[in-house]
DNA sequence: AGCACGCCGACT
DNA sequence: GTCGGCGTGCTC
């Protein structure tokens, strides 16, 4: 009888041998199995003749989830993401997979009912007048006789099951049994095509059907969704499916309504963090049978098993998002690029401001690269450094700034003044003793925030009330250093006495639907000055937007972080690409202690590539990635000498295999302490990939061995910070 | 990860 | 005498 090897969701890495229990698995077949007291669901990886272990310890598969067996390339994919990354393969496995499925009580999901038009409905379509939106998207998704599912129906519009039932009663559409199926996919007509665009298309295009990698470089506002919808048109006429990821924001929403316009009735699952279990469960189906021809999401839906994929978008490939920081800590980007590897077809990374990894992979000629560089929405904004050297800003703000908001206001047009620190003040302090409010869990400081009278730790969400006075000598002179958004937003409002001022940032976006409020409120003009952090950067296109202040960005040149560079002027640019993107020009202004700065004077000429091509000579000669291959094995206990004991240990051990890969000591992470935890860790560098892998798969087994106890450690493979 | 087993300290 | 702390080891 066959031997199922089957991984299950635990933390070893190795799998489990299961008699097949007379239910004729295939690989990839997610089954339950018992597993020590309880039954798990697992992956059946493979089929074998001969057990790992003795015949008598085998246990039979209980039964197999009714659902389509991972395909192959499914199950290589995982097997690659354990390897490369070294997390036990079970624990990829099932964090590949939605959770509803991860249950072992998991039923399947019940058939839903399907619409289709009938012969009485011809001419239906040339019929209903354009304007009628949802029922012309409602016969698009019907087209040539494909089965509309009622779930995806109701994605198109809430108003859908009325429409149908009306249909039904007229008999133009009846209901049908079984399998949804796909209509032929028709895009709406767009904005036309700058040169550069159709050149991008064009080239992209000749790629498909074979692995083509791309580094799609556009400047903010220079069109790169319009390249991604003619490629996926042409990924959709090969009836191929499309995977669009984009970063961990709430955009997916907004793309998805516009993605939907543009391509009435073709089949889209979107894999929103907001989606309820069932739905994610039901979409991630879908792409699996094949019925979604697209799925949009995050870094997770690299993982999403689609048959027929032709083309994988990577939007905005240099954001950090797309690095998973805890369990696996694998690269979604990275992932994409092997998927299209695997399947021979085309990937495509856009950016503004690539990654310096891929944009050396461009400049090496691995990836084909190609330039949007004009900007058919609206002309470039203008740059500005403001010197606050020798005039230090009033509560914040420079002379410049002030008056460049007082000319927004006076016009009608709003303003985003950008500040990445939220609270009141970073830091309290007594202004007789020197005490400042430090977290007792962490090693850092309280940030203060005003409204809520509270102390809190951003590391651990630890909070405490504001006291009275200093807890130290009792002096009731507390001050608070430094400015976060709360005391911006204060300081505008007084400044600015008729303003709308609003701020945005994760404490004033935390209820359900308070950001997109927020974004209806800036975009239906009922706000001035927005205040906000990262949160405003990102892809948000507020149209009356003309002037963006950023008001304390040296703090990150401070790092030591070899990246920080690389980080600030993405995140810069980023915001920067917020001011005028309608009709009327922008303006940026950035102040600083230190305009002569590299980052600044490359950020006023808009050069990235300039910059770009400095940073990576600064990093060839310093010898940093992309010329080098890094890892870190992070370790983290309550105690804090057997963090060391570990990590010593294991620097001691490494030394042995170290072939041409140099270990680092041991040092305490840039946080040292986060809720009780002591963390440090160890850097592992090695001139090229199969170096550091072949190091890592001798030196990994080794460190069960004489380990602490409970010192919790996992390695990071490229890691993106130190 | 869970969950058992097992070996030492303070309680009805 | 046993309840319970968490170190150790195993799960096909």
């Amino acid at each position: 009888m066959a031997i199922a090897r089957v991984a299950l969701d635990v933390p070893v890495p190795m799998t489990f041998d299961y008699r097949d229990g007379g239910l004729g698995l295939v690989s990839g077949a997610l089954v339950v199995v018992p597993f020590g007291r309880r039954r798990q669901v697992g992956v059946v990886l493979e089929l074998a003749q001969q057990p790992l272990v003795e015949r008598a310890r085998l246990r039979d598969v209980e039964r197999v989830l009714p659902v389509e067996p991972l395909p192959a390339e499914a199950l290589a994919l995982i097997q690659f993401c354990s390897d490369y990354y070294h997390h036990p393969i079970g624990q990829v496995a099932l964090s590949a997979l939605p959770t509803a499925l991860r249950r072992s009580a998991f039923a399947g999901v019940r058939g839903e009912v399907g619409y289709v038009l009938t012969p009485a409905a011809a001419g239906l379509e040339q019929r209903t007048p354009a304007r009628a939106s949802v029922m012309q998207a409602l016969l698009a998704a019907m087209r040539g006789g494909a089965v509309l599912g009622a779930a995806e129906a109701r994605r198109i519009s809430p108003r859908a099951p009325g429409v149908l039932r009306e249909w039904q009663e007229q008999g133009w559409v009846e209901e049908r049994q079984g399998e949804v199926s796909s209509p032929p996919a028709t895009m709406q007509p767009g904005p036309p095509l700058t040169d550069e665009q159709r050149a991008a298309v064009e080239r992209i295009g000749a790629g498909f059907g074979s692995f083509a990698p791309v580094l799609l470089d556009g400047i903010t506002g220079s069109g790169k969704t319009e390249v991604y919808f003619h490629l996926i048109a042409h990924a959709l006429a090969r009836t191929e499916q499309v995977l669009l990821m984009v970063p961990e924001i709430n955009l997916t929403p907004q793309l998805e309504a516009r993605f939907r316009s543009r391509f009435p009735g073709v089949r889209l699952a979107a894999m929103h963090s907001g989606l309820a279990e069932a739905g994610r469960c039901q979409r991630w189906l879908e792409a699996r049978s094949g019925a979604a021809q697209v799925v949009i999401g995050t870094r997770l839906s690299v993982f999403t098993p689609m048959p027929r994929l032709g083309l994988v978008i990577v939007d905005e490939e240099h954001d950090a998002s797309y690095k998973q920081q805890d369990g696996v800590r694998y690269s979604a980007r990275d992932l994409a690029v092997f998927l299209a590897q695997q399947r021979r077809i085309p990937v495509v990374l856009g950016s503004a401001t690539p990654s310096i990894e891929s944009y050396h992979n461009a400049r090496s000629g691995r990836f084909v690269h190609l330039h949007l560089r004009s900007r058919p929405a609206a002309s470039r904004p203008d740059i500005r450094v403001v010197d606050v050297r020798d005039v230090p800003p009033q509560h914040g703000l420079s002379g410049a700034v002030v008056d460049a908001l007082d000319a927004r206001l006076r016009r009608g047009e709003q303003s985003l003044v950008f500040l990445n620190r939220r609270g009141y003040a970073p830091s309290l302090t007594c202004s007789a003793c020197g005490w400042s409010a430090e977290c007792s869990r962490c090693s850092a400081r309280l940030v203060w925030h005003l409204r809520e009278a509270a102390l809190r730790c951003h590391y651990c969400g630890h909070e405490e009330a504001m006291p009275a006075a200093c807890p130290a000598c009792g002096n009731q002179d507390l001050r608070g250093l430094g400015q976060g958004t709360q005391r911006l937003e204060q300081t505008l409002a007084a400044r600015f006495p008729g303003a709308r001022v609003l701020r945005i940032d994760r404490d004033t976006t935390r209820r359900k639907h308070a950001w997109r409020a927020m974004r209806e409120q800036i975009v239906g003009d009922g706000a001035d000055i927005l205040v906000g952090t990262q949160m405003l950067a990102k892809g948000h296109d507020f149209p009356k937007l003309t002037l963006v202040a950023i008001v304390n960005p040296d703090n990150a040149l401070y790092s030591a972080d070899f990246r920080a560079a690389e980080r600030l002027f993405q995140q810069l640019m980023q915001v920067a690409g917020r001011a005028g993107r309608a009709d009327r020009a922008g303006e940026v202004l950035l102040q600083t202690r230190f305009p002569a700065h590299p980052v600044y004077e490359a950020l006023q000429r808009q050069d990235y590539s300039g910059f770009a091509d400095a940073l990576l000579a600064e990093r060839k000669s310093a010898g940093f990635p992309p010329f080098v291959y890094q890892a870190v094995l992070r370790a983290e206990s309550v105690s804090p000498s057997s963090v060391t004991t570990f990590l010593e240990a294991a620097a001691r051990v490494g030394a042995g295999h170290a072939d041409g890969v140099t270990l680092y000591d041991p040092v305490p992470a840039a946080v040292e302490r986060v809720a009780g935890h002591f963390r440090a860790q160890l850097l592992v560098q090695a001139p090229g990939r199969a170096a550091l892998q072949r190091f890592l798969r001798a030196w990994l087994p080794l460190l069960a061995e004489g380990k602490p106890a409970r010192v919790r450690w996992a390695i990071d493979v490229d890691p993106l910070d130190l």
